[in-house]
RNA sequence: GGUCCCGUAGCUCAACUGGAUAGAGCAGCCGCCUUCUAAGCGGCAGGUUGCAGGUUCGAUUCCUGCCGGGAUCGCCA
């Protein structure tokens, strides 16, 4: 189906092309003045530039065109040349049956399928999931989602942080703690204790150790790179310990990932990769890819035009071990041989931007992959409320699991305030106070525009009024219950006729939905999403207030009703389902 | 110091790639529950878009220079 600005941009379109202008020109949007009309053109002020005439006389002629189409009931001409247009009521009622009719509500599918990866630059293995986490996982699922709802095929990977420094860090401090592990014994080939020697605790505790030591004392610094080296060299105690960490904190970082609702198709992570790298290297060394520099492999990815000073990748260090840009390229390389994908888009916090820079055009340049088909998706830092990177009041990292437990406390909290759920049982409310932290923590961080910095505030995250996740599931929650009482009562849905401006207001915010989808996939903008879903939950809650459903006595309005309500909320819950959150049946 | 990003209401953020009177939410004030969930709805107030120039019919948006904040700059990720 087309949406009631495509339809208006395709009308006005033609009226541009008959008078030798181009056809864009014609693209109708939601107007900047809805106090004047719901939709407006702008086109007629451009086209004054190319035909060197008067704007004025252009939309005079464009609206002698298409004054007397049926889809438009009023066409004026304001300012220096803006079109505003009012559709009909016939053009309302068709799209409010297109909208009803249609099985994705609105939403269009993308006539071009690609095959998509997207890296969530997965969690270090060596540290827990705190809320600077929140970020990657939550927009990276949003654009998932998204993506496939669009009808491309995509395959999501964690990617875990698993190979570099932090496994020598990990290991050295280890052997510190526990000198008599086996592990430890360079000659030892195991078998080796099926016990991890860790928890996920342990690991949370010895990287920040080990990375202090290191940043103080090169020596310490040392023994983690060459215990990093001799890792990757094989060294079988070494291995065993690392599929022990790996173990633990996949464990852990599994139950924190289910409890955000974020799925991956793949767990894969750099060390998986690893046998694919000498190859990687030996190939890139013989077609002068790469060069030695200063005791390490590198590529040089400087290019004369630079700006910006650009060091080159650095593939092995003077240790011999491989680095994050080398597993990077490896992943790239593996993924071209088992995927094939047309676009990949590494989710990961916007400080890294030089590092993808350096693996996008090293990766052009070995050919693995064209530098336009590797994308950054980079976003804003997580800060306090004081601008500096969010600590807890005694100073430490927020873990991820306290966030979400204390979103679901203050709505547990809120629904026993408002009694709500009086009479169900424990699990049901718990379940209820999920799903409404959970939106409560989401939205709040998916509705800020992706690249600005973030400030993570804990009363605004676990606010439940105004602009929040849990308005839009309140909204939606309203109409179920609504429906419920519809079915009870027998009374069935009928043809959407609207009548009021709140009618009418909501069938336009439904009716904005397909552009809200292309635009939050396209500029991988999940906010815009959020901006549509909120309007369209505001709106439907001003028709709520205004415009009585189960008791309006008029048969045939409490039929359109009904069935305006139950268009909004399936495409509420399509919206909500792409961002991730979940409406309850009651709340 | 080089490069990049940011600066919008008291606070947190939008503004569909140059359009009309810069919009929301929170906080503040005033109304609305014996009609469907008040986690709601309506209204009021709140701005020289960091500063100064420039480009043009028109600038929060593009260009230049300042001021202020952040990130980053070869063997960490």
């Amino acid at each position: 189906m087309t949406s009631l600005a495509n339809h208006l941009s395709d009308l006005l379109g033609a009226a541009f092309t008959a008078l030798d202008l181009p056809a864009p020109l014609g693209q109708v949007q939601a107007s900047g003045r809805p106090d004047l009309a719901p939709f407006q053109c702008n086109g007629a002020l451009a086209a004054a530039k190319i035909a060197k005439r008067a704007p004025r006389e252009i939309a005079q002629a464009i609206a002698d065109a298409i004054k007397e189409h049926p889809s438009i009931t009023q066409v004026s001409i304001a300012g220096p040349g803006f079109l505003n247009l009012e559709p009909s009521q016939a053009a309302y009622t068709a799209q409010a049956a297109a909208l009803a009719g249609d099985e994705r509500c609105g939403a269009s599918q993308t006539p071009t399928p690609q095959k998509v990866i997207i890296d969530f630059g997965g969690p270090n293995v060596a540290k827990p999931m705190h809320v600077g986490h929140l970020r990657s996982s939550v927009i990276g699922d949003a654009l998932q989602r998204l993506a496939r709802f669009a009808g491309h095929k995509v395959t999501s990977d964690i990617h875990l942080g698993d190979w570099g420094l932090q496994m020598g860090h990990l290991i050295t401090e280890l052997e510190d703690e526990q000198p008599d592990l086996p592990y430890f014994d360079a000659a030892a080939t195991g078998p080796w204790p099926t016990e991890p020697p860790v928890t996920l605790d342990d690991l949370a505790r010895l990287y920040p150790q080990a990375a202090t030591n290191a940043k103080a004392d090169e020596g310490r610094m040392l023994r983690s790179r060459k215990a990093t080296a001799a890792l990757q060299a094989g060294r079988a105690g070494y291995l065993a310990l690392l599929h022990h960490f790996i173990a633990v904190s996949r464990a852990g970082l599994e139950k924190d990932f289910d409890a955000l609702g974020v799925h991956f198709d793949l767990w894969k992570g750099e060390s998986d990769v690893h046998h694919l790298i000498p190859a990687m290297i030996e190939g890139f060394t013989a077609r002068h890819v790469a060069e030695k520099s200063d005791g390490a492999l590198v590529i040089h990815i400087a290019r004369d035009d630079d700006k910006k000073k650009q060091p080159p990748l650095i593939l092995l260090s003077s240790e011999g071990s491989a680095l994050y840009g080398t597993t990077d390229l490896a992943t790239i390389l593996d993924r071209k041989n088992t995927i094939g994908p047309d676009h990949t888009l590494y989710v990961v916090d916007q400080r890294q931007g030089q590092h993808f820079e350096q693996v996008f055009r090293a990766a052009d340049k070995a050919g693995l992959a064209p530098q336009t088909s590797l994308e950054h998706i980079g976003f804003g830092t997580v800060n306090g409320t004081d601008g500096k990177p969010f600590k807890t009041r005694e100073g430490g990292v927020m873990r991820l699991s306290d966030l979400l437990a204390m979103a679901k406390t203050a709505a547990r909290a809120r629904m026993a305030e408002a009694g709500i759920g009086e009479g169900m049982d424990e699990a049901a409310l718990g379940d209820i106070a999920r799903k409404v932290g959970l939106a409560a923590i989401k939205f709040a961080d998916l509705r800020n525009q992706r690249m600005t910095n973030y400030v993570f505030d804990l009363e605004r995250f676990t606010a439940f009024e105004g602009k929040t996740g849990p308005y839009l599931l309140y909204a939606a929650v309203r109409i179920k219950s609504v429906l419920r009482k519809a079915e009870a009562q027998g009374l069935t849905p009928g043809t959407i006729t609207p009548k009021s401006a709140e009618e009418k207001a909501l069938i336009l915010a439904l009716d904005g939905f397909d552009a809200a989808c292309i635009g939050a996939l396209s500029k991988r903008a999940p906010h815009i999403l959020c901006e549509h879903v909120f309007e369209l939950a505001q709106a439907f809650s001003r028709f709520y207030a205004a415009c009585p459903i189960l008791p309006e006595k008029d048969e045939a309005m409490r039929a359109s009703r009904l069935a305006l309500a139950a268009l909004t909320l399936r495409q509420l819950e399509c919206a909500l389902g792409l961002l991730g959150l979940e409406a309850p049946e009651r709340m």
